[in-house]
DNA sequence: ATTACTATAGCGCGAGTAG
DNA sequence: TCTACTCGCGCTATAGTAA
């Protein structure tokens, strides 16, 4: 058994607050290990000065230290980078002429109302088109697979427009958002939209390099 | 090596995304093993149905299946539920008549104003005052030792008046707030204030029973 | 270079038991 | 009751090596 799993046992009883009182015997139960096994290892958990212990009126008390409570948070932080960079992706590409489709599409009044409810702000009427480094468009698959924001299709007259999503996401710390239609073959190439013209705000020319940072 | 520790490593690489490029030798040298060791953890893995394994062009590749993110997330929880206790303390206690001092401090524009701003609540002037269960008086000191949001104390003429803390809270759903001098001797009696009058808004009279949730 | 087999070494666990 | 010692078994990691 590992000192990291019966401390986590220990903080679950409430070790990181209190001495809590705990027989080896108990925490055995809990642990699905012997008596014996539980003792040893509260010994091993006091001598590493993981944890402390007291003789109570009754049961012996255990308290985490400082020093425990500082390997729980380190374990805790390791999943929550873990998790949170799940909620995040980052892609480099570089700067490229799109051919207008992308602002055609942001003057129809079907998109583009639903991009300023969604996104909350009123998107320019243009998009930036960054093809995606070689080595790193894999990573758009991970758009492909994520519901992100739904944006729904509509009919205009005679044409359907179809549906697609979009994903909150900052370039030099600028928000914006990067658009997917849902129906798309594989391309290395992803279209942003933001509130602002973003090859003038961010002084953007065909070839520079940015990196795009999508919350998923 | 536990499975669970292997798991975690194998989603730092990535591996809860993408099929990971990862040879048993390197996978050993992260977490500290034989390559033989290493080796065997995967076969487990695979057999177990946490991971999945395919052969990439160079190296194996592998990618966490949905029963190793299940197992991953059920650890993290257990984890948020453990910091996320830290942060809160429920006690019990019961109603009684205090002597008037509560009501008559929070008249004083010194202690007042301070609080109206900190708490984002202007208080009625009284306080409700709880004696906490023998069981749990205990977990008063958590207070003493928690830092809380500061009231600083000041002078009025003559008179000193000493700086103290206090911490929001919630009883019966209602927003309120635990208020703590500095100096205080022991004692098993809280003093709660809140905007309204709570005694008549929560119909509570002398003796009932009452469980207070505090943010830490 | 890999993976992964077999055989062995060593460590962890638990039974028995003393204090 | 409790803790915690010794000791022996067995699991697990590693070494050596084949494919």
């Amino acid at each position: 058994m590992e000192n990291l799993r019966v401390l986590k046992h220990l903080a679950i009883m409430g070790g990181l607050r209190n001495f809590v009182p705990l027989s080896s015997g108990e925490l055995a139960k809990m642990l699905g290990i012997s008596q014996q096994s539980a003792s040893k290892k509260i010994l091993e958990l006091i001598d590493n000065g993981i944890i402390e212990r007291r003789l109570g009126a009754k049961k012996p008390l255990i308290k985490i230290t400082k020093k425990g409570l500082g390997l729980l948070q380190k374990e805790y932080a390791e999943y929550q980078r873990m998790f949170e960079a799940l909620k995040k992706l980052s892609v480099k590409g570089v700067v490229i002429s799109g051919m207008g489709e992308g602002r055609y599409y942001l003057t129809l009044k079907g998109y583009k109302d639903q991009l300023k409810r969604k996104l909350r702000f009123s998107p320019y009427e243009g998009t930036l088109n960054l093809r995606i480094s070689p080595g790193e468009s894999s990573k758009l698959n991970i758009l492909k697979e994520s519901s992100g924001i739904t944006i729904d299709g509509f009919q205009d007259g005679e044409r359907t427009f179809g549906p697609g999503k979009c994903f909150p996401a900052k370039i030099r710390n600028m928000d914006c958002a990067v658009i997917v239609p849902n129906r798309s073959h594989y391309s290395d190439v992803v279209e942003v939209i933001s509130k602002d013209y973003l090859r003038e705000k961010l002084k953007l020319r065909d070839g520079d390099e940015v990196e795009v940072e999508i919350r998923l």
